[in-house]
RNA sequence: GCUGCUGUAGCUCAGUGGUAGAGCACUUCAUUGGUAAUGAAGAGGUCAUGGGUUCAAGUCCCAUCAGCAGCUCCA
């Protein structure tokens, strides 16, 4: 006996074995119809599968009203792609197709190159499949079946997967549809008409099983919803996120360059785009200072030996600018980092413990020989500045110190309206050898960091293989607007650099005996290059008053005030603001129009009437005309603005393109 | 680095192997106005770079450089 509780709390019993379809088509033959997956317990399974034929348990019928349904759907419509795509090209070898954040993919070996030209192709021949309405049948086979089926069906992928990744698995389970037939966990949603719309979206190439080692396929994406609204909401979302793209917000507004002529990967900052670099870093200053950090300065170059010293040289010796080659014992390199030189600072002289934490800051430009491949806009450059600072502190400072410098990071995001954002703790990766010093050490860091964030209410993810190649770290990771993922601030815990196999760093203890610190990396905003880049998509261009290059613009309504304008301009000069005048013979419209689209905060508009009384009509660029005030009072309302670094708008929110694969692991 | 796609005026983009185009921006002239585009005229090009095929190449082929998407990498 069997019994199934419904969401609305009905309750009902059975005797024989079931499925969920079974209980929808007892409840009623309309929802039968319309039930396309179900949960049980909170699991997502699939219309057909069975469920238990004793005790109780909770049962949610899922339609196409349900978010979950979404993805079972998205993974039938993966099915119908691949078969769509066997039926259209010879000698299609299949790989994986799992769904994501935004859709589905499916990898392909396939002879022919796939393009977008292939699409339409591809997207009729789908639509054949949809409709001819096939079930999707799953199938159950032995170890030794499922091999016969993929030896069968000669799918070579298929087999490898089930010799080594699905070794553990004693039963495994196909999904047939037509003449399609595919290894595949499931569930599925019954007949593929419930593919209301579907759309390929693109065809690039992603190694088989992620390791560059291995063949590379050909990957398809596509995205596929309920109905054609949602698919047009969709892609009308992606456009819009492709709007707020930082490189061509970067382009439009002039805030940055990369000049093929200089190099890939470095950035040439603009006027504009310099204005809002040194705001930020007037305000990291600030910071700084209150909380007792001192500024140091060291050169961009360092002597190969102080990188072989530190580790980053052999370690990292592919990702680096090839040395400057004076003479064969004398080699330099450009800074990968700035923790060596601050350590050679610390090391200046000999330290006590009445002076720890000794706290050294510094806007520091790093150069990394990043992937061509990797490049990416300013978000992934080959130079870039840290707001870096290395704490060197006793053991017993760590924890403190380390909770200072979440803190900050949290603050300065905070007060940018950067919110949107996840803690990963990054630890080593026991099975990869690039990690330098004894797993003790290591050990005890990462717990120290665990017990940071766990005191200090943080909802950290640890994650393997993503430390520093010294010690673990917290990183503070925002999504672009395309949904790819960027690591903004970090705090990183080293037991490393300080050991005698590094640089041997003391300090003179309250027993007068020598005693190693600990030192601790951290940048709030990680690059200014990066954090800029993923700023500008975050306010879309349309930076607050605080950061914004030029902050008030003056228009007159005719030259007839342009005298009057131009003494309200020099005011707003005088009270410290990045203002302009705009005189040009235009309609006033078309100046505003003008300021609008350059994303200026404020316009003071001035004609007459604003003349006459020693005024200004204020328009603001969020909530528009504000009417008149006295000019002195509209300065004081700026400065105010300014003052509290007033964030009034922002952007969140992606285009879910980023390949978030959700469990894609142990999909088959 | 790998796979695929792309490169035409400052920007966004058209362009059948046969004289290099549009809109916006820019310059000049007229217009002097009240909250998102006044009108007219003008100027602006080694069609990414280097080879090749052809009577003829922006267009076809090859290489290089750069950009885009994804993969791999990321101190």
């Amino acid at each position: 006996m069997l019994e199934v509780h419904l969401p609305d709390g009905n309750v009902k019993s059975y005797d024989i074995a079931i499925t969920p379809m079974d209980v929808a088509a007892d409840i009623g033959a309309g929802l039968a119809k319309a039930t396309l997956a179900a949960q049980i317990d909170g699991q997502t399974v699939g219309f057909d599968a069975p469920l238990p034929t004793e005790g109780s348990v909770n049962l949610r019928l899922l339609t196409n009203k349900d978010k979950e349904a979404l993805g079972v759907m998205r993974h039938s419509c993966a099915h119908i792609m691949a078969r769509a795509v066997m039926r259209l090209f010879d000698g299609v070898q299949l790989a994986f197709g799992p769904t994501i954040e935004g859709g589905f993919y499916y990898d392909f070996d396939l002879e022919h190159k796939l393009t977008a030209e292939d699409f339409p192709a591809i997207e009729a021949e789908m639509k054949k499949i949809i409709k001819e309405n096939e079930p999707f049948e799953r199938i159950e086979e032995s170890r030794e079946g499922a091999l016969a089926v993929v030896k069968d069906i000669d799918q070579h992928y298929k087999i490898e997967h089930i010799e080594t990744g699905l070794s553990g698995h004693e039963t495994l389970s196909f999904y047939r549809q037509g003449e399609f037939i595919d290894l595949c966990r499931g569930p599925h949603v019954p007949r593929p008409k419930s593919i209301g719309a579907y759309k390929l979206l693109s065809v690039a190439g992603a190694y088989w099983k992620g390791s560059s080692d291995n063949k590379q396929l050909q990957r398809v994406y596509a995205t596929a919803f309920f109905n054609k609204d949602d698919l047009a909401a969709h892609l009308e979302k992606l456009e819009e996120a492709k709007r707020r793209d930082h490189r061509t917000l970067g382009k439009q507004l002039e805030l940055f360059a990369i000049n093929p002529l200089v190099g890939q990967g470095l950035i040439l900052w603009l006027p504009k785009g310099a204005v809002v670099r040194q705001q930020l870093t007037d305000f990291v200053s600030e910071q700084l200072k209150k909380h007792e950090y001192e500024s140091v300065f060291t050169p961009n170059i360092g002597k190969v030996d102080l990188y072989k010293t530190s580790g980053h040289y052999p370690y990292y010796k592919d990702s680096q600018f090839p040395p400057i080659h004076v003479s064969d014992d004398e080699e330099y390199l450009l800074k990968p980092m700035n923790c060596p030189h601050h350590i050679m600072i610390y090391k200046n002289r000999p330290r006590s413990y009445r002076e720890l934490p000794v706290r050294l800051s510094e806007f520091g430009t790093v150069y990394r020989y990043e992937q061509s491949g990797e490049l990416n806009g300013m978000t992934r450059v080959r130079g870039f500045c840290q707001d870096d600072a290395h704490i060197f502190c006793m053991e017993e400072q760590v924890e403190e110190e380390f909770r200072k410098c979440i803190e900050m990071t949290q603050y300065v995001l905070n007060s940018l309206g950067l919110t949107d954002y996840r803690v990963r703790l990054g630890f080593r990766d026991p099975d990869n050898g690039k990690y330098v010093g004894n797993s003790k050490v290591w050990d005890r860091a990462e717990q120290s960091l665990v017990s940071v964030c766990k005191n200090m209410g943080i909802d950290a993810v640890a994650e393997a293989g993503e430390a520093a190649f010294y010690g673990p770290k917290a990183d503070f990771v925002v999504n672009d607007c395309l949904g790819r993922e960027w690591q903004l601030g970090t705090v990183q815990l080293d037991y490393n650099l300080p050991s005698t196999e590094r640089f041997a760093l003391e300090y003179v203890g309250a027993d007068n005996q020598m005693h190693r610190p600990v030192m601790i990396h951290r940048a709030p905003f990680g690059s200014l290059e990066r954090f800029m880049g993923v700023l500008i998509e975050h306010f879309a261009g349309a930076f607050p008053l605080w950061l914004a290059p030029e902050q008030v613009r003056v228009l007159v309504v005719s030259q007839k005030f342009e005298e009057y304008a131009r003494k309200v301009e020099a005011e707003l000069k005088q009270a410290g603001f990045r203002v302009k005048g705009d005189y040009r013979p235009e309609k006033i419209g078309s100046k505003i129009r003008d300021a609008q689209l350059e994303l200026i905060p404020y316009m003071f508009v001035i004609g007459g009437r604003e003349m006459e009384t020693e005024s200004v009509a204020v328009r603001d660029r969020i909530d528009g005309d504000l009417g008149s005030m006295k000019v002195a009072e509209a300065i004081d309302k700026l400065k105010q603005e300014v003052a509290e670094r007033k964030v009034r708008q922002v952007f969140t929110g992606s285009a879910g393109l980023g390949t978030a694969a959700t469990g894609t692991k142990d999909e088959y």
